[in-house]
DNA sequence: TGTACATCAGTGAACGCGCGTTCACTGATGTAC
DNA sequence: TGTACATCAGTGAACGCGCGTTCACTGATGTAC
């Protein structure tokens, strides 16, 4: 059953989508293959027509959401109204709603505690987007010194990290922690 | 081979302390049953002697990690020259050493982005835990506001994390993360 | 205190299971004429 | 444009492997007398 190339590499696009929302919302090591590919409406025999390995999947997928990020965090440095474009995307940042949607939302936070036990090619692409994000941040954050702005992003990465983890536990203390930023 | 009731009660505690370690570096699910009991000195096959399930000891592994986490918070809080403790405390939190030593470090960043992940029993186990280590640590920290308290953990937490999970790809922007506290 | 036996902590083989990966196969697509 | 054939994206069974867990077994310990 042969099909379009074009067609082809819409289903290479399609796992790359399913894998950057399953591996931040479940774990990098949570998500099978068989599980990607049928999330992308395949087998998972064909996996290996588009991927080398599963690694590659995860360096290629890490790479997918930290370009959406990073392209996020600019157009917020670069808008016209930076200050206020800046505290919107805080405030959006700490939200439950950012909170309960670990699928959606930053790679930072999603991935900060498996990518220092991922393969070299997961933990490459990782730092080069840690690396564009925070210039981005620096920029939009209006601080003059750098340090004042990375600091001000532990604090958010520290908070929704946090969040998330007590989310079912603890919802009260999650809420607590949001709202103290 | 029966073993006398208190080297078993040894070797229980050996096991907890091993998965302390473990699990803080490797995260849960990366550790096998074997390797914990390895670690400990046994074979497998003993391990249900001393736990219901590796779920078990997961829980029990996270509450004894934070009991020495919040005793240390607590004493930095009751300390006599508490300001300097506080700092003390926060100069190594933000260290190269205790970046480079997860199998040692905070409870927090260890398993946070795992926890959401894992059963109940460890959900709770660390909800609780955070919420004494919160409250040691805003005692510590001489702020008046609990919530100025709680965002400078998270700042803590942010930059801890950060730091860690580029170490080994950049250094240099691991190294600047750290020193930006 | 000494003896006889039940207990049970630890051993290592075995279980079913899901994982990442491989492979023979299918058949529509892409290409050469 | 039409025909003949090679290509290759996707399928689904199969692979070896390590996992959590179970189990029959061992033999020193703990207990009852």
């Amino acid at each position: 059953m042969r099909i379009t190339r074009e067609r082809a590499a819409e289903n290479r696009a399609r796992v790359i989508d399913a894998a950057a929302k399953l591996f931040r919302e479940k774990g990098f090591d949570a998500v099978g293959v068989s599980e990607l590919m049928g999330a992308a409406g395949m087998t998972h025999g064909g996996f290996y027509n588009h991927f080398d390995s599963k690694e590659a999947l995860e360096a290629a997928a890490c790479e997918a959401v930290f370009a959406r990020s990073v392209a996020k965090m600019e157009a917020v440095a670069d808008a016209e109204d930076r200050e206020r474009a800046f505290e919107d995307y805080r405030r959006r940042y700490v939200s439950r709603e950012a909170r309960d949607a670990p699928a959606a939302s930053c790679p930072m936070v999603a991935f900060a505690g498996d990518v220092s036990r991922q393969s070299a090619p997961v933990r490459d692409a990782y730092a080069e987007g840690l690396r564009a994000y925070l210039d981005a941040f620096a920029r939009a954050s209006g601080e003059e010194e750098r340090r004042a702005a990375i600091r001000r992003f532990c604090e958010l990465v520290g908070a929704l990290t946090l969040a998330r983890s007590v989310a079912a536990a603890d919802p009260e203390l999650s809420d607590e922690i949001l709202a103290a930023l």
